[in-house]
RNA sequence: GGCCGCGUGGUUCAGUCGGUUAGAACGCCGGCCUGUCACGCCGGAGGUCGAGGGUUCAAGUCCCUUCGCGGUCGCCA
């Protein structure tokens, strides 16, 4: 029978010598360093205890099984004759009397070696997570997950608001992404849907008079997966305030995050309230993103005027708009450049291009020929020194826009001089277009949710019907939060009225029964007196990402899917039994 | 779904212009070693080069198809 530990293995020190000690966990390595001597070291959750052999019964026993097995030592401790200032336990050993194979590791060749594994196949690492989490490396970040969701728990609690679960059967909504379905047994034909985000369901308890609500709320999207998006669920941490406006949710955000990432996060520094507030399109035109990275010190400008009728095609297509970055004291080779354009023509899907300002103040370079006939206008206006670099994005606006913001992305990374990496920027983005014009259907469209109220509420709506504003003019009380390029999260403020909602609705052509049928819970709640409300919802897993200074989301979550949204541990998803389908009333069609 | 990259002993990788028996490190097995701590030294085993087809006197290497993995775009109200 299996008898408690006395200590841990991150436990023991010098004031300890001579007690006697029971420790217990991982067989980690084996160090044979003569006949019958040899050193083990023991691995648990805490730390690591180096174990001394020194009698042929004990050399026997740990020769008897394979490392990663689990064994119970009991035995005395002692001062080590040569200490090792690298481990807490270092100045120790512990001298074994008993040693007992509580769990043993059947193989002498492991899938990969545990303290190498962030080096291993993913496949593999991710088919074994129990061993690669054994990888203290990799078990910190998990440990980092739980302080901080500990600590946000704590926050918000600390701020008046209450933890409420949702349900995770649910309907499936008509809009966003795509849902995860659930059979339902006892309705045939029909399916329950996983929740995309707990959002109905808080609108509803705002209207049921619960003040403040939050959640680390499961979301469930069945869409394609990113380096920072893990496929089909990730946690929010969802919240929302009655009789609040925008400032109130920014100014619990505020609170709320920053000494977190000061506490948990890889770097010392972090923004401190009043977050920067960035209007979108000003986002747009000075950074080429409605994500900025504000630790990168460039900004994008706008130099049409300057590079009409030249005879660069690209510059010259109709409606054609000219950006540029200017990094001063650029250090980037042409093969630099060159490798940089590449890239940058790979993720925008448009090419980059660029001129510079050599050392004796002469342009050159890249498409220097087309615009050297303006070379003074440029270097005045864009107030160029010798050794500047000009990235350049051409085309219709919107392509010009991006490609400029992956373009001063990707020179932020490479000149260091232009971003001090080692800090965490947070910024509002605010006054979201609330309506664009659709790219299949070319009409007007909700440009992100219907939920937001339009900024101004109905008198903006009215304005636009009487022909009074351009509908596209509208912005939305909505809101990103953003850390180092990161969209962390969105939130708005909700359209409570049903007026308006039904009038929101009529400027994409829908009225009060499309509203009716899309949210019938929510509209019928609104019908019976709704507090004006607003939220935010954070995202969990990518918060840990940044505080882990991590660039995989997979790092962060401790039982990962793969990118193709299959759990390789567990072989989900799977086939399953006819039974199973019958009593769901499913029929499988075959694929050919 | 599109595009890009990768796939070689258990693991990470090298493999030149297509040319002899496909190498290294770590791990594993055996031996030596009484103060190691990434222990050291000596020896050994271990490979359908993701799969299928093609070109060639000859393919890990070139071509086509396919599978898997990763990145990215679409997508993510």
């Amino acid at each position: 029978m299996f008898q408690s530990r006395t200590h841990t293995c991150n436990e023991l020190r010098l004031a300890n010598a001579g007690e006697k000690v029971k420790i217990v966990g991982w067989m980690e390595n084996v160090r044979e360093v003569g006949n019958n001597f040899a050193f083990v070291v023991l691995r648990d959750f805490y730390g690591t205890t180096q174990v001394v052999v020194e009698s042929a019964d004990m050399m026997e026993i740990v020769k008897s099984v394979n490392k990663e097995s689990t064994i119970s030592v009991e035995g005395i401790v002692r001062e080590r004759a040569s200490k090792n200032p690298k481990q807490d336990t270092g100045d120790i050993e512990v001298v074994p009397e008993k040693i007992e194979i509580l769990g043993r590791c059947r193989y002498n060749e492991l899938p990969f070696e545990i303290n190498r594994s962030r080096d291993a196949d993913e496949t593999a690492r991710l088919k074994y997570r129990y061993l690669d989490l054994r990888n203290p490396a990799v078990k910190k970040n998990i440990i980092l997950r739980c302080n901080v969701v500990s600590a946000l728990r704590q926050a918000m609690t600390e701020h008046g608001f209450l933890e409420i679960t949702t349900p995770i059967l649910t309907a499936s909504s008509p809009e966003g992404a795509r849902d995860y379905l659930v059979p339902a047994r006892k309705h045939p034909g029909k399916f329950y849907a996983l929740p995309q985000a707990p959002q109905q369901f808080k609108q509803l308890l705002m209207t049921s008079g619960f003040d403040r609500y939050f959640q680390i709320a499961p979301c469930f999207r069945d869409e394609d997966a990113r380096g920072d998006r893990s496929p089909g669920e990730f946690y929010q941490l969802d919240m929302e305030m009655a009789f609040a406006t925008q400032d109130d949710v920014f100014a619990v955000i505020e609170d709320v995050l920053p000494p977190i990432f000061a506490k948990y996060g890889t770097y010392d520094i972090a923004s401190t309230a009043p977050f920067k507030r960035i209007p979108y399109l000003e986002a747009m035109e000075k950074y080429g993103s409605d994500k900025p990275d504000l630790r990168i010190d460039l900004t994008v400008e706008d130099i049409t005027a300057l590079t009409r009728d030249t005879e660069f095609a690209p510059f010259n297509v109709e409606d054609a708009v000219v950006k540029a970055i200017v990094v001063t004291d650029c250090a980037l080779t042409r093969k630099n450049i060159d490798k940089l354009c590449a890239d940058v023509e790979v993720q925008a899907g448009y090419k980059p291009y660029w001129f510079k300002l050599d050392e004796q103040g002469q342009i050159a370079g890249g498409v220097a020929k087309f615009v050297a006939d303006r070379a003074d206008k440029l270097i005045e206006t864009l107030n160029l020194k010798p050794n500047c670099l000009v990235a350049l994005a051409a085309g219709k606006h919107d392509a010009a826009v991006k490609t400029a913001g992956v373009l001063r992305k990707m020179l932020g990374n490479a000149c260091p001089n232009h971003m001090d990496k080692e800090r965490y920027e947070f910024c509002w983005i605010v006054d979201f277009p609330m309506y664009e014009i659709g790219e299949e259907s070319g009409e007007l469209e909700f440009c992100h949710n219907p939920f937001s109220m339009p900024s101004g509420g109905m008198e903006t709506l009215l304005k636009v019907e009487r022909g009074e504003a351009d509908p596209l003019s509208i912005t939305a009380d909505q809101y990103d939060l953003v850390c180092n390029g990161v969209e962390l999260s969105s939130g708005a403020v909700r359209n409570h009225d049903p007026e308006i909602m039904i009038k929101a609705f009529e400027m994409v052509r829908l009225g009060e029964e499309d509203v009716k049928k899309k949210f019938p819970a929510m509209y019928n709640a609104f019908c019976y007196g709704a507090p004006p409300h607003a939220g935010i919802a954070p995202g969990v897993d990518r918060m840990v990402m940044l505080l882990a200074g991590e660039d995989s989301i997979r790092e962060i979550i401790p039982f990962p899917m793969n990118k193709n949204a299959a759990d390789i541990m567990m072989d989900a998803p799977s086939a399953v039994e006819q039974k199973q389908l019958d009593e769901l009333h499913i029929a499988l069609v075959s694929e050919e």
